[in-house]
DNA sequence: GGTGAAATTGGTATCGATACCACAAGCTTA
DNA sequence: TAAGCTTGTGGTATCGATACCAATTTCACC
């Protein structure tokens, strides 16, 4: 289980503080007080023990000082690599907490959920509790309610990036993605049109299902009907997005703007569009979700949703730092809203199509007259 | 400098090695062998004691433990948060390196090179030194030779990944970006194209002048001519590849193949054929690099250049343990060798445009006879 | 039964920083 | 001058595991 200890550090002829002490003709104690910028020492002791420091070119030992704190400064990061890491989303809630840590004493420790044979992630945050980490980050937008309640038990500062659980004693920080797919919906509503499609995401993800609620729920909200021919599912991949909208779109009763899950899918959209000799924004309007790197140059430029990815880290990050530093801090259970970008892949209707097909009011759930 | 560390870690009543040695009558001495797998200890005792401590739910402190071995089982990961975290390139180091870690002590702790105000990556290596980093992976395709000497004297296991450092005392790992544009070039002359343009990627990046380099040469190396027109400057983005290339294609002189230093310029050479309504691969082959995701899926399959990008975490990884657990490793300066992938997006070249516009091999050098 | 070698085991010191307490110095008031 | 108070300062114990060495047991063999 625990490998052996055998092999040492790389030894330098170390430095401690006693010898800086003994340097400076003071105690260890006085050197400990003034590297923690204790205010209680004599100004002409501090300056002393820092020109010493300096010219010994001592540091603290980071694990003495752990040891006796019993506090590692280690903010572990939880997430699945496989699948996570190395997307834009996660690159980003990265940044953010990196953000965070800058000129604290905290450092990111990140693990994987998904290595050491963890069938859940609950094994992967014990692993984190065994290493003494300071607080817990995890990152798990496919997770969506397996977190045990043992959790709250650890006593560690922990908090679920990206899954929304309710009314659990975990903490959680998520973006609301059924907010933004109502933006969106909303955006191609007020266009003008009404022959929308949607391009569905993973079904086993969370926010893939709370997005294409959104978009149901602002249908309905404006009296408009859902074509079910018109929802297809293409588990957030470019290419099955293009297959699934090539045959789509080469149908003449065909929508005249499609809402994909998540960028990737829009580009599928956009390509099938463009085979079957569809412009798109004017035969075809587009919108995506998510605002990856790439949506703002890609041609055209897509309308989507913007998600604070950023910003979730950051929330987290200081969430954790908050419980270690301040007392009583609340379970924090916290929405992040997600931002409508327009840009070119969605413009009005175009009207000539919409006259040869049929009206586009045709669709008001009030006036529907046949199955 | 330092934060004052008023702080305390979560208290739980802590089981120490004393508590468990008590409780199965043995010294805690024992228990640390037991632990430890030291195989010179009664099989009576060790099953005893691992009862007991399994009972207990004892887990050796990792703190304690790290001071008395002086070594802090952390794996330090240097990276430009900003511009490199996100990308798929990373993400597949990272996976590599835990896939190296799994199942063993050691585990990623994550530095941001950016932050911190560092202006070059040797500030931020001397925070992992004080912050005791058992090893270090640097990662750095931008810094090429930033590197000082000095690294060598920390006398801390390091190696830096994406940048050949030379005769340098200090280790690497690199993919060998030159060989895989030779690679490229070379298939697409096999092919029978002679008409070749290049769009080239960041100047202040190694790889992209190295992919450069090997498409010069390979072209020269069959006597073919490098028309000045047909290499432009697109800094590895999308929308640059696209533009410059919208330009470029719409001459009625175009090549009949263009090979992008990326696969992400690549998209915008395709998008900009297309809308000029040249088909790829039929009317103009492209080759990218990198084989990022979604290039398979990408519409046409784009052949590119695959990286070993997991494998340089790999190497990297085993090369850091290796050192910590070997006598005399030596310095390790590896080039990985790219890999060709064919797919779509490249072809023969159209017999009908190339009767049109010329014959192929007016481009031969041999047979250059005008300016 | 005795002897030596090998297998086990435990005591003590140590890794380096710091919390806690006690004490000394300087300085104010009665 | 003595008592009282505020600074500074140093000694000692401690965080928990483990290296080192000495002590003890076990066992084979004469």
């Amino acid at each position: 289980m625990l490998s052996a200890v055998g092999m040492r550090g790389h030894e330098t002829d170390k430095v401690t503080m006693g010898d800086i002490a003994r340097a400076s003709g003071v105690s260890p104690m006085t050197v400990s007080r003034v590297l923690n910028n204790n205010p209680s020492v004599k100004e002409a002791h501090r300056k002393r023990v820092l020109a010493v420091a300096k010219r010994f070119n001592y540091h603290v030992d980071i694990i003495a000082r752990q040891l006796r704190a019993q506090h590692t400064f280690q903010l572990g990061v939880v997430a699945p690599f496989r699948g996570l890491v190395g997307t834009y989303y996660f690159g980003q809630i990265l940044q953010g907490i990196q953000q965070v840590l800058t000129g604290t004493d905290y450092h990111i420790a990140l693990y994987d959920s998904l290595s050491e044979d963890f069938n859940d992630i609950s094994k992967c945050v014990n692993l984190c509790h065994e290493r003494r980490v300071s607080g817990l980050i995890v990152v798990a937008p496919e997770f969506s309610a397996k977190f045990p309640g043992t959790f709250a038990s650890l006593k560690m500062p922990i908090i679920v990036v990206g899954s929304s659980l309710g009314r659990q004693a975990i903490s959680y920080v998520d973006v609301d993605n059924y907010g933004g797919a109502c933006a969106m919906t909303e955006h191609l509503i007020q266009l003008g049109h009404a022959r929308i499609g949607f391009v569905s995401g993973r079904a086993d993800m969370r926010d893939a299902s709370q997005r294409e609620l959104g978009f149901r729920k602002t249908m309905a909200k404006h009296h408009l009907r859902v074509v079910a021919e018109w929802i297809v599912q293409a588990e957030y991949e470019t290419r099955k997005a293009f297959q699934l909208c090539m045959n789509l779109l080469s149908k003449s009763d065909r929508p005249t703007a499609i809402f994909a899950a998540n960028d990737q899918m829009a580009y599928g959209v956009i390509d099938a569009a463009r085979i079957l000799g569809l412009r798109v924004p004017e035969d075809l309007s587009v919108g995506g979700f998510d605002d990856i790197a790439g949506s703002a140059e890609f041609i055209p430029a897509l309308t989507t949703v913007g998600q604070p990815m950023r910003e979730l880290g950051l929330v987290a990050a200081r969430y954790i730092l908050d419980i270690l530093t301040k007392p009583n801090v609340a379970v924090l259970h916290r929405k992040l809203p997600a931002q409508l970008v327009t840009r070119s892949s969605t413009a009005l209707p175009n009207q000539e199509h919409l006259a040869m097909v049929s009206d586009g009011k045709e669709l008001k759930i009030s006036r529907i007259n046949q199955g």
